[in-house]
RNA sequence: GCUGAAGUGGUGGAAUUGGUAGACACGUUGGACUUAAAAUCCAAUGAACAUUAGUUCGUGCGGGUUCAAGUCCCGCCUUCAGUACCA
């Protein structure tokens, strides 16, 4: 009987899917494992190669989970709001409800044939009104909320209004808008409600407030850092300014410091930990107030070096900082209104990334030093982003980098206030060495003593204070987008207001166009029926605005993240429709035992979701503040691009020019084979000559027009070149490629020259090698691999197992169909171990003591793997013990079936397969995994490697329970070492019993 | 720029605590079987030198610690990822 594995996969999908075998129960005696993989975005291009290799790992764990008697929860399901669903609905007019539907079957039939163990009974789609019901529900929960410092906890923002009605806010502690106004019980009572709704958007975790965004007016929208390439707009390329605009935000940043600590309770690779807390950013130092001469304002600046103070010789606002227009002085006024234009020009990544242009204005105004008194002129440069602290910086030359380069251009003076050190040539950053001077009472301090010293005297003076502040920004969490989640929100009087959770959810509204308004509002403002009537409750025609009953509702929609930072709990009860998920559900899951995704999610999803989970937890929803106790990251597959080389048509010229020629040099692309390529490259002299053979093959087709070949090896163009032209050899299928549906027009009459230098023909065995390079796998790099077609030909187990067998899991590395063919043979192999050509070879046959050996070497090995996370080494594992137990020749059935158990997680059909084969008539899925015994691996004898000075020349077996000096004794006597030795006398011998001996001398 | 990760044969990678570098595969070469191919099986395969025995070099680069370094320490280089509206 032949491994069919195309039918025996179809079988075992088709058995899981009508016996709902992973179907995860609520309820269960069993100890309970909750296993998750970061919810995929369904592209359109559906599921490469890369995509299942997370996916797999974690199935692997979950399989094994259930043999080691768990109750395993491992669900699926799509975070489908996005990008490129709209994108492709401005292009092309069709609903991103139907893309995004049609996108999700291909994935989920790609999904079913690799054969994961999901229960898809639960799965959730964000763009489902049913699931989305609760995103909403959860932004008014935040809405409602306010963070109180002293609880240190979310609390109701009830609460709070029943404070400001007794006492005002001057004793209320909370994270806040900077600029609240103090007011009394009475100011409170006295205000009309506009007036108290917009002190308390000043509080509350979700709030509207002023961000700056990328616009671009020829869209009429915002685009993403992403969407913008060299300062315009990737589609269109269009100019992008930054400008200001009102947004909802939620306050993250309260939950900083949590967050932060959070981070030692919980199993996340370091790197991930340290990616958070580097985008949390706590920084302790002091903010410092400089007033401005001739002005009632005040420049707030945070600084981490309050010791330098005495250093300062300049103060740096950004180009956006509210105070610019204000102070800037009348002579100054058209250079920094220059400065600011261009400014806005640049995205915030440029200005950070770029420290080598030094560009900023003077604005003609000056502060005044707290302690010194001395004016301090106050320059505007991009270096400094209004998003970050208060938008301004103290510049103190001589500590800092950016703050030297920017005085050295500017002429602006370096006061120099440390003890002997030379800051000549650059800013002495160091806080270790640092001791302070030219800084009156801080002369003579140290950093730790200066820095506590500084603070002590600005608070005395009432111009500063310590402060401990954090990098971490209020996450914005609107979009101008037409396919997200739309907010419960209308406007009263310009205030919002949330609509009364029983009428969730509040349904995205159709359009007619999914592009931004002609008044610039966003893609809802295309929606005839689109206000709120307060009476009906219900969401009705716009004409009926009357903002008596009727309001208008919110346009814009909720960002990418808001689908995502809930689902791991609502997977436990995802068909609830009172409640986010149930108190029984959330108490027997509790939080996900296991999470695997990729590293690049580090500061986006897997911040946000910790965030909202901390905020569910104080308002007691969930019983833990983090939601996932451990969680992996999985590297990328990357995909091999295959280039060819294309000569510029610049490099021909012709007796007669005109239309004609240049018509049919474009006709016939001239493409030179890789090797020729580099040859080229490396040496101008063999250009010379390949300029005479093109020359002499080209001729033919140019009916001898061509007068001069001379080509220019920078204007060799690479090409992408699809995938599946390609051979394992990088051989170039020229026919396949003339033939394409999409691009073969482009090639159908290129000439191709090989190595040699010679025109390939059909029948002249040239052949055309491309470059190969490996690239992120992306459609518009031609290198993407489709799983589908691996199924078919080697099936899914063989996808599986290669894929586990690549490498570490999180690891980035290139895919390469070649080596597939080896698990599959593997495969094959294990097949004949079991079933010959007549039939099952296992039998009741005493296992061997090789036999044991071999499968409790692979107990041992496997578990300790799939514990470890490194499927790849238990791959080899299998491959060794297969080949072991075949040259052993076993066809015990206490040895084979145990071994189908340990492989049933990776190639879990052939598994089930050969287990039914084996007389079970129940799925292998829970079968319990096999206990390791290491009585059968004992050894006596070790085969000793013998090293001469670190180096290993020979290698003897010696009983493991000899001791030291019985070794050092033996292996000096024996001949090799003498040998070796050559008479010399060993200075030193090194014996580690059971590993080395080590001859020095 | 900042932050994080990686770098080992022709290729993917292995190497438990510092202890035989290159397991397991792919590829390549040679062989068996076959009319032939496919499939399968066997052997060789880091580089250089050497008739053999063997020797030397070798884990991105330069140093260091150690009896012993892919592994630890210091300084670099290169590549990739994230960088706040891609998901």
């Amino acid at each position: 009987m032949k491994y069919n594995f195309n039918e025996i996969e179809a079988k075992w999908q088709k058995y899981w899917a009508e016996s709902q075998t992973f179907k995860a129960e609520n309820n269960s005696d069993k100890p309970k494992y909750y296993v998750l993989d970061m919810f995929p975005y369904p592209s359109g291009a559906g599921l490469h190669v890369g995509h299942p290799l997370g996916y797999i790992a974690s199935d692997i764990y979950a399989r094994y989970k259930r043999h080691q008697g768990f109750n395993v929860l491992h669900p699926q399901g799509y975070d489908s709001f996005g990008l490129p669903a709209e994108q492709y609905a401005i292009q092309t007019g069709q609903h991103p409800a139907i893309t995004t539907a049609e996108n999700i079957k291909t994935y989920r039939r790609q999904l079913d044939q690799i054969g994961f163990s999901f229960d898809w009974s639960r799965e959730v789609r964000t763009s489902d009104p049913s699931y989305y019901k609760w995103t909403q529900w959860i932004f008014i929960q935040l809405f409602n909320s306010w963070y109180n410092n002293d609880s240190n906890r979310a609390e109701d923002i009830s609460d709070l209004i029943k404070i400001f009605e007794v006492e005002g806010n001057a004793k209320v502690n909370a994270v806040c808008d900077a600029d609240v106004e103090f007011f009394t019980a009475a100011d409170w009572n006295n205000y009309d409600s506009v007036k108290q709704q917009e002190i308390l958007l000043q509080y509350r975790l979700t709030y509207l407030a002023e961000t700056e965004v990328n616009w671009c007016p020829a869209l009429g929208t915002v685009l993403a850092n992403d969407e913008i390439v060299n300062g315009v707009s990737e589609r269109g390329g269009h100019p992008v300014i930054r400008k200001k605009m009102t947004q909802w935000s939620m306050r993250i940043s309260a939950y900083a410091e949590r967050l932060r600590q959070g981070l030692d309770t919980i199993d996340w690779t370091d790197s991930l930990k340290e990616s958070q807390r580097n985008w949390i950013g706590k920084s302790v130092g002091a903010t410092v107030t400089f007033n401005v001469i001739d002005h009632d304002k005040v420049i707030d600046v945070f600084t981490t070096r309050p010791d330098t103070i005495f250093g300062v010789s300049f103060m740096t606002l950004a180009p956006e900082h509210e105070l610019v227009s204000q102070i800037t002085t009348p002579e100054q006024k058209d250079e920094v209104e220059a400065y600011i234009e261009a400014t806005a020009k640049r995205s915030e990544r440029d200005r950070m990334a770029d420290v080598k242009t030094i560009t900023g204005a003077f604005t003609g105004a000056y502060a005044i030093h707290p302690f010194t008194e001395k004016l301090i002129p106050i320059w505007i440069g991009d270096y400094v982003l209004a998003g970050y602290g208060t938008g301004a910086v103290m510049s103190v030359p001589c500590g800092d980098q950016r703050d030297y380069d920017f005085a050295k251009h500017f002429n602006i003076p370096i006061p120099n206030i440390f003890e002997g050190v030379d800051i000549s040539e650059e800013a002495f950053a160091d806080k270790e060495k640092t001791i302070i001077a030219n800084s009156d009472f801080l002369n003579g301090l140290n950093y730790k003593k200066a820095t506590k010293r500084a603070i002590f005297e600005l608070e005395k003076i009432g111009q500063g204070q310590g402060k401990t502040n954090y990098r971490l920004r209020d996450a914005v969490f609107s979009r101008q987008r037409y396919w997200g989640e739309p907010f419960p929100v209308y406007y009263v009087d310009g205030m919002p207001q949330m609509i009364d959770a029983k009428h969730l959810p509040i349904e995205l509204p159709e359009v007619e166009k999914y592009l931004p308004t002609e008044t610039g509002e966003p893609p809802l403002g295309n929606a005839t029926k689109w206000a709120w009537d307060t009476v009906k409750n219900d969401v009705v025609e716009n004409e009926k605005i009357d903002n008596k009953t009727v309001f208008p509702l919110e346009l814009n929609t909720m960002p990418g993240w808001a689908g995502s930072s809930q689902y791991f709990n609502r997977y436990m009860d995802p068909h609830n429709d009172q409640e986010i998920f149930s108190k029984e559900a959330i108490n027997y899951w509790q939080q996900v035992d296991l999470y695997i995704g990729g590293s690049e999610h580090a500061t986006g999803h897997l911040l946000y979701s910790r965030f909202w989970q901390k905020f569910m937890f104080d308002k007691g929803l969930v019983p833990h503040d983090e939601y996932a106790k451990k969680l992996i990251n999985q590297g990328m597959i990357l995909g091999t691009s295959a280039f060819v080389y294309r000569v510029s048509p610049n490099s021909f010229g012709f007796d007669s020019k005109g239309e004609e020629i240049i018509e049919l040099i474009k006709r016939h692309p001239i493409f030179i084979s890789r090797i020729l390529f580099d040859e080229l490259n490396k040496s101008p002299e063999s250009v010379k000559g390949f300029n005479e053979d093109l020359k002499s093959i080209l001729n033919g087709v140019f009916h001898g027009k061509l007068v001069r070949v001379d080509i220019k090896t920078n204007e060799i163009q690479p090409l992408h070149v699809k995938v599946k032209y390609i051979n394992t050899s990088d051989e170039l299928d020229i026919d396949g490629l003339k033939k394409d549906a999409e691009f073969g027009e482009d090639f159908e009459n290129a000439i191709f020259i090989s190595d040699n230098s010679r025109l390939i023909l059909k029948n002249n065995n040239e052949k055309y090698i491309v470059g190969r390079d490996v690239e992120k796998m992306s459609k518009s790099k031609y290198n993407v691999v489709n799983p589908d077609q691996i199924c078919l030909d080697y099936g899914a187990d063989s996808l599986r197992m290669y894929e586990m067998f690549l490498g570490p899991l999180e690891q980035y590395k290139p895919w390469n169909t070649s080596g597939i063919t080896g698990v599959h043979s593997f495969l094959k192999k294990m097949w004949r171990l079991y079933v010959g050509e007549n039939g099952l070879l296992v039998n009741d046959a005493e296992p061997s003591k090789d036999n044991l050996k071999t499968l409790h070497k692979t107990i041992k090995k496997v578990q300790e793997d799939i514990e470890n996370f490194s499927f790849n080494t238990s791959v080899s594992t299998f491959m060794i013990a297969v080949n072991e137990l075949t040259a052993q020749k076993c066809t015990s059935k206490a040895v084979l079936e145990p071994l189908l158990v340990l492989i049933s997680p990776y190639a879990p059909h052939i598994a089930e397969e050969l287990w039914s084969q084996l007389g079970h008539n129940k799925s292998i899925s829970t079968a319990p995994f096999p206990k390791f015994d290491a009585s059968h691996l004992v050894e006596s004898s070790k085969n000793y490697p013998i090293s001469f000075n670190g180096k290993m020349r020979f290698t003897m077996e010696l009983p493991l329970d000899m001791s030291k000096d019985e070794i050092e004794k033996t292996v000096l006597e024996h001949e090799k070492t003498q040998e070796q030795l050559a008479g010399r006398t060993p200075k030193k011998v090194i014996v580690v019993p059971g590993k080395i001996v080590n001859i020095v001398g």
